[in-house]
DNA sequence: TCTGGGGTCCTAGGACCC
DNA sequence: TCTGGGGTCCTAGGACCC
């Protein structure tokens, strides 16, 4: 039997949860995104297909999506505890699976690592499991790595499977564009195409020194396996370990005085400490997020002389970080990071160098 | 036309030590 | 006067993902 990694990932998710407990809403454009007003600073969340049609899509604003929407949209707020309670219902479910290892990614998605001879079969058993408990459809990419299994899924949806191994990738991928890869953004797209590199097949069969002149030696490399489809294989169940905590805030009116800075790095700083006190961690760094009027926005961070689970000295740290902001400029939005001491783990396993987990 | 909020990881460059 | 090589730690910033 074989080793196959399957990414299992949720259909228009959160749109699909809301339709779930308001079934009248089924076949409309619902866009769900900051608290449900389409006249504040917000983006969208997640559009259903249906709203998709106009041209709406994630991360979007939602002052645009408004303008872009038909009559008959309907606009709902992030409703966070719903989504989660969702998402454990589909992992447990999936976990229920016989001789499945699963590994959450995020609220809607997630890979299992399988051996076995038939992965359709296994795809197809997902799907049901989760359809059964939750009433809710999503899509299955089958690869022999997490990287094509990741990539695959977007050629199943929606509802649908997508098998792509070694043997058919540069067949389905290979004149396609960089930005198709996961993990390959605007900027790096850009970067290659400096060194005559646009297709899929063309960062292949690129050169490792050079890329690795380029993008340092261990993402050079890691992105020239991208073009070959390489990826890690082993499929991880241990449970996540968050790094570190932040609240941040956009401000539906800026921000004009030092006062109402400080204000809100108190608010801020407290919540973000209470996080991470949640799970008895000590804070080691506190990072401010700040962006001014105009579209500029700057982090910066101090490690502190200890580490400390005293919330005072977290929020001090805040307030000194705030004191360093231009007080001549508005500030729209804010945000502050607590960064914990480091989770106690082993540290062996490979991590894919693809950031981000909800 | 207006751009959220939550994360992680990588790199460059300076300080400092031996 | 000119100036090694290696290592670690830290800050700042960049990039990407959901």
């Amino acid at each position: 039997m074989a080793e196959w990694v399957l990414h299992v990932d949720m259909d228009q998710f959160i749109a699909a949860v809301e339709v779930l407990r308001r079934p009248e809403l089924a076949g409309r454009p619902v866009i769900v995104g900051g608290r449900g007003d389409p006249t504040e600073r917000a983006v969208v969340s997640t559009a259903s297909y249906e709203a998709r049609a106009y041209g709406i899509g994630s991360g979007m604003p939602l002052k645009i999506a408004a303008r872009k929407a038909p009559e008959d949209a309907v606009f709902l707020p992030v409703d966070h505890e719903e989504y989660e309670r969702a998402s454990d219902a589909v992992m447990s479910a999936l976990r229920g699976l016989p001789g499945v290892v699963v590994e959450v990614l995020g609220w809607d998605e997630c890979f299992l690592g399988v051996s076995t001879d038939d992965p359709e079969g296994v795809a197809r058993a997902a799907q049901a499991a989760v359809r059964e408990a939750t009433a809710l459809h999503c899509s299955v990419g089958i690869g022999d790595n997490k990287v094509r299994a990741k990539i695959a899924t977007e050629f199943g949806k929606p509802r649908g499977l997508f098998r792509l191994t070694s043997d058919n990738w540069f067949e389905v991928m290979g004149e396609r564009g960089t930005r198709e890869l996961w993990g390959i953004g605007p900027k790096v797209q850009k970067r290659l195409a400096g060194h005559g590199i646009t297709t899929v097949r063309e960062l292949a069969d690129a050169d490792d020194q050079e890329l690795i002149a380029e993008f340092g030696p261990r993402m050079g490399v890691w992105y020239h396996g991208l073009g070959s489809g390489l990826g890690p294989t082993e499929v991880d169940d241990t449970p996540w370990v968050a790094r570190s905590h932040s609240r941040e805030t956009t401000y539906q009116q800026n921000l004009t005085t030092p006062e109402q800075v400080e204000a809100a790095l108190r608010e801020l700083a407290g919540q973000a400490f209470d996080d991470c006190a949640k799970e008895g961690r000590a804070v080691v760094r506190v990072h401010l997020k700040v962006r001014y009027a105009p579209f500029d926005t700057r982090t910066f961070g101090h490690k502190l002389p200890a580490p400390t689970t005293r919330r005072d000295e977290v929020v001090a740290e805040a307030v000194r970080l705030g004191a360093t902001l231009d007080p001549a400029r508005e500030v729209r939005l804010l945000g502050v990071r607590a960064e914990m001491t480091p989770p106690d783990t082993p540290g062996t396993v490979e991590r894919t160098p693809v950031r981000g987990r909800l």
